[in-house]
DNA sequence: ACCTGAACACCGTTCAAGT
DNA sequence: ACCTGAACACCGTTCAAGT
């Protein structure tokens, strides 16, 4: 699109889209998602509220625009390399989408929230398929795979996420497994025995090395077959 | 609504935490997520919109509430029988769990929204963690096999929601199918040539065997055990 | 084309009051 | 204790108007 609004007088031209993202994702790492309004966001960028409806149709394409942004920022260099072997690739991808996205809580939360269709997401598709038929699937397999693989990612960055305060800067990860061993330690033990047996034996639950450890038993499972 | 206008003066009695949970369902899988509000679920109850606030502080928790009533909605007959495999009683615990989820996508959207530490979320994982023991992991391992088998069933659940109009029936299996993809097939084959082939391959995308397929690899993931 | 002020039809939550 | 009416401080979105 980008029509060149070459010198003539007429409109402002303030705004972007980019601009917009940029203020919701603020707002959002600042305050928390439900302090991203339409209001917060023009306010943030200095504008009338229904400025943004010039860029996007509604206040959920905005959200669904800053997961685009978000779901974009992995590290290329985790994919490009063809020297390293495909399962140490894939664990790159997987780890630096998990910690971009975990940077963001507020964000993550909106993750499975609605489709993601935007030209980011499709671009790591895009990568993940190309990735998998480097590693040998057949275009079936790999479509499934990648399938299983995007599961797995997104539905443990959204559990991850759904435990932070999406307001508060993302606690180092002692202090995340410490919570998460004390609210385990309240759960009543006559009636969840095993459940309040895991805070003592899961010295790094919901951590990096958890993340790691069930990517590791989804990549067995897929060279496998089955 | 049935407002027991029995005989004495004091307080009415005509809420029950129950009850609000049900009329926020019922809201949730008629007008879908977005309709959901505390003066939604109080007309829909013939009350003042602030005395749900009796029952819940604040509509966090009666979406929460909704959230652990649907988790609480699994088949305990796939667990209960000790003459069926391991494996099987997985997949009947997760197919069920996806099917009764599925019935309500507005619901489901809220899956990952918020950690699930409901009466009913806390069962479900119970009884998860007894019978990973029971096919014969240690605890640390059924911990952790238990966290991933979550991430999966409740990641693809919440992706599939996604993509469902929560304000109308779920629609047949084969239609999901040709919805997904025609969407792959309005994907630019320039750009995304692998995304766009996956519409030609792929027949069976997000579906019931989609989520098989993907739940038997994460099973074999955690069989070898790596 | 892009932005504004004003308005519409909503929100969640609090508070004092009635029973 | 339980519910109400009224109010507060917000929402997302639309519309006509100005440039």
């Amino acid at each position: 699109m980008t029509t060149a609004q070459r010198g003539r007088p007429g409109p402002r031209r303030t705004l972007t889209a980019e601009a917009i993202v940029d203020a919701a994702l603020r707002l959002l790492d600042r305050r928390g998602a439900e302090a991203v309004s339409v209001r917060g966001i023009a306010a943030e960028l200095g504008v009338a509220p229904n400025a943004l409806y010039t860029y996007f149709p509604d206040k959920s394409a905005v959200l669904r625009a800053v997961v685009d942004r978000l779901v974009g920022e992995y590290d290329p260099a985790a994919l490009a390399d063809p020297a390293r072997p495909w399962r140490d690739r894939l664990h790159g991808l997987a780890l630096s989408l998990r910690a971009r996205l975990l940077a963001h809580p507020g964000a993550a939360g909106l993750l499975l929230g609605a489709p993601m269709d935007g030209p980011r997401a499709l671009a790591l598709g895009e990568a993940l398929l190309e990735l998998l038929a480097g590693a040998g699937l057949d275009e079936r397999d790999a479509a499934r795979a990648s399938y299983l693989l995007i599961v797995y990612v997104l539905g443990a960055i959204a559990l991850e996420a759904a435990e932070l305060d999406p307001a508060l800067p993302v606690p180092p990860e002692a202090d995340r497994v410490a919570a998460r061993r004390a609210a385990l330690d309240a759960v009543p033990e006559e009636t969840y025995p095993r459940t309040a047996a895991a805070a003592r034996t899961v010295s790094r639950y919901i951590t990096t090395e958890q993340f790691r450890w069930g990517l590791d038993r989804v990549l067995d499972g897929l060279a496998v077959k089955g």
